[in-house]
DNA sequence: GAAGACCGTTGCATTATGCAAAGAAAATGC
DNA sequence: GCATTTTCTTTGCATAATGCAACGGTCTTC
């Protein structure tokens, strides 16, 4: 637990001290959750590091598109999209071509490879947390589907302006 | 988005699809959290590292300890650990000495700065979840602490022997 | 007291990253 | 129609994170 002010001073007996909770229960669920993330690339990657699988889920995603947008979307320089999109493409993972209309773009887009391997570490994250979930006692599985909801659905953009491309890519 | 294999085939009527429901709510909100993660960090931070942080933060929870340990729990290779204490210690976060009973350890510290740090990122990080938590409708919070506690703790160490200490650091 | 285990340190290589400048290509302005 | 500006990619330069391997102190053990 790297941080972790127990639900301290109740000061408003009821909601207040749930409200706390709340946080710190939010808090504690979110470190098993990057665990698992961090831990269905490392058993489908190997040689691929965690900023290349984003890339790869990227394009997955959202389809083949240019540098721009790739480094865009990831939130990194240009010359970092452009590196890593050379190492993957030197792995097989994806291909580049120019494209005729703009000879300035350069698209770039998942190879056969690169799709198994996203769809794989995917699929393997969503075992482990099925694995979890069936571990959970059933009658906290139901309320937990419409909780989760409306957590993700009140967080989706708090208060950044202009965010909503891919916060990490995982 | 970058993985949603939406619900797929809902094969099996009730129990099946409501498992499924769940698996990729999870995943949803799972995005969500990371992001809050990155968020604070960023924004607390300046000049400093996500890796850097982590090491802030386990020695912040987990007190002074020898660069082994340290690199030990953020699984890093000890030469790795190393350098990091290097440049947090010439950044004034964290301090180290050689141990009079076993000259051949090293043992890291925080310094005042060092815990201020710590302690704002997580309280920042707590603001944004409570943010998020108070903008969902308050029926749906109830059941969300106790399911999440349920979903924490039946995650807690999966199939993993001995990795308690800190998943990712955050 | 010598062998072996443990610990930190340093050298070497690769990846990720950002900033800045250069070059090529398209869009705009007049 | 041509010059200016904008947009995109690429390359040079610097720093951080990382792992592996080798080295040199410092215990521990027999």
């Amino acid at each position: 637990m790297p941080d972790d002010h127990s639900p301290s001073t109740p000061d408003v007996p009821n909601q207040g001290g749930l409200e706390e909770d709340l946080v710190t229960a939010v808090l504690t669920a979110s470190r098993v959750l990057v665990a698992i993330s961090a831990r269905s690339l490392g058993e489908v990657a190997e040689s691929l590091t965690l900023p290349q699988f984003r890339m790869l889920v990227l394009l997955h995603s959202r389809g083949a598109m240019s540098l721009s947008r790739l480094a865009e979307h990831l939130a990194v320089n240009p010359s970092t999209a452009m590196r890593m999109l050379e190492r993957l493409a030197a792995a097989g993972m994806v291909v580049r071509d120019t494209r005729p209309e703009d000879r300035r773009e350069v698209r770039a887009a998942l190879t056969e490879q690169g799709a198994r391997t996203v769809a794989g570490a995917t699929e393997r994250r969503r075992e482990e947390i099925r694995r979890i979930v069936q571990a959970m006692p059933a009658r906290q599985r139901t309320g937990l589907v419409q909780a989760l909801r409306a957590f993700a659905e009140a967080g989706a953009e708090p208060a950044a302006p202009h965010r909503q491309p891919e916060p990490l890519g995982w």
